[in-house]
DNA sequence: ACCTGAACACCGTTCAAGT
DNA sequence: ACCTGAACACCGTTCAAGT
């Protein structure tokens, strides 16, 4: 213990930081009060005194990576694109830190005024209020590009998680497809239809034509408000 | 322990109800295997018989709920229509069991070839298939609205369990809207210029806006193609 | 085949005590 | 003000033993 040279002083900075590389090797299980102390080479008490509890020390390493992945906006031509850009930019940072998505939809479902979700929508809001469209639907707009951003992210995440442990891509995409394609026809007609095309498809693509789906949304439902009868 | 009278036979299905019970009534705090032994007047080898792990028991959990949400659908006139009954179909149990949002997206990002998305896609995708669009727009299509339905639902879910313990529900949106209101204008001027419409809305009605937004972004994206340049 | 229940390893958190 | 580290309550899981 003596022999382990203390960095320097402990903050919450470097708390958050530890914490983040403890999630980013070994994922939620690998970050436990023990590991974390071990690699600080403090006692729980320590941290304690920095971090209310682990809950906001998960919050606050998601915050550390959101924010970060915010602040590398590309800045493009149109708020299409800037939309984009801050999309596939969410989508990337899920895809380098897979234990994200279940901590953000934690963030979502438990406080959702918190720091991580309003800085989100605050960084897609921004982009569709520029785009001409009616204000109120500016918050239906949003919370459509947010929800689906969260959600395409994590299951690409959960792909590239089992893509990561030694699997070939091709070869995983060709069993799933053909699981689904191995479903009972009565029952899964849908599944069983779109397998073929689950089979090789470029996972960014995939993603950003569903962005571009919801942008055409905006632009049709905006001028004219609600096309529900 | 004699004492309690044993009602039947230990069985998969009756585990899998008494945590949806426990889960209901104290979240997801309240399913441990001590409460459930408890209840069901067992040990813990008991259910371990039964069930392979506390995973695989939440996993049950939510797919019995949900295929529950998804066998009352109300047969509409339109696949659009359809296709909002479904989403309030799921939007509404997601309200009554909050413990299912963070669960949905532990599924989604951890397992989607699981049997709780797979279903979901299926219910949804059949109707986005009856839409006429061009079929390579289904996946897509049904993934906007899938994921959006989790997230918007997650944070219904949110704001209902605050309302649940006893707030006021104006009081509520008054002060969510005051915070925002109160944030940097300079940091967060989008949050802010929406804080007063979230002042007064319909929870329901705002879900259900977000859907039709997307209905109308897959009937214009559709014949189309990509909106894309 | 199904169930019992003590035991194990591990976890988040506390707190009196130090500096 | 900040840190130490033993101790506590609790958790998921195992397994030899029963029926």
């Amino acid at each position: 213990m003596a022999s382990r040279t203390r960095a320097e002083a402990l903050s919450r900075e470097r708390i958050v930081e530890a914490a983040v590389a403890l999630l980013d090797a070994d994922g939620e299980r690998g970050l436990t009060f023990r590991t974390l102390t071990e690699r600080l080479a403090t006692g729980p008490g320590a941290i304690y005194w920095h971090v209310a509890n682990k809950g906001e020390l998960l919050a606050a390493a998601t915050d550390s990576v959101i924010a970060g992945a915010l602040t590398t906006e590309a800045v493009g031509s149109s708020p299409e694109d800037e939309i984009r850009a801050v999309a596939l930019g969410l989508f990337e940072a899920i895809e380098r830190h897979p234990w994200l998505s279940p901590q953000l939809a934690l963030q979502l479902s438990r406080s959702p005024w918190g720091s991580v979700t309003p800085r989100i929508f605050e960084s897609v809001g921004q982009r569709v209020s520029a785009l001409g469209v009616p204000q109120d639907t500016w918050f239906t707009a949003t919370s459509a590009l947010v929800h689906y951003i969260f959600g395409a992210a994590a299951q690409n995440a959960a792909n590239s998680r089992v893509l990561g442990s030694g699997v070939d891509r091709a070869e995983f995409l060709r069993a799933a497809a053909n699981a689904w394609e191995e479903l009972d026809p009565g029952e899964y007609p849908f599944l069983r239809s779109i397998a073929g095309e689950a089979r090789d498809h470029d996972d960014r693509e995939q993603f950003l034509a569903g962005v571009d789906l919801i942008l055409a949304g905006i632009a049709v439902a905006g001028p004219g408000g609600s096309t529900r009868p």
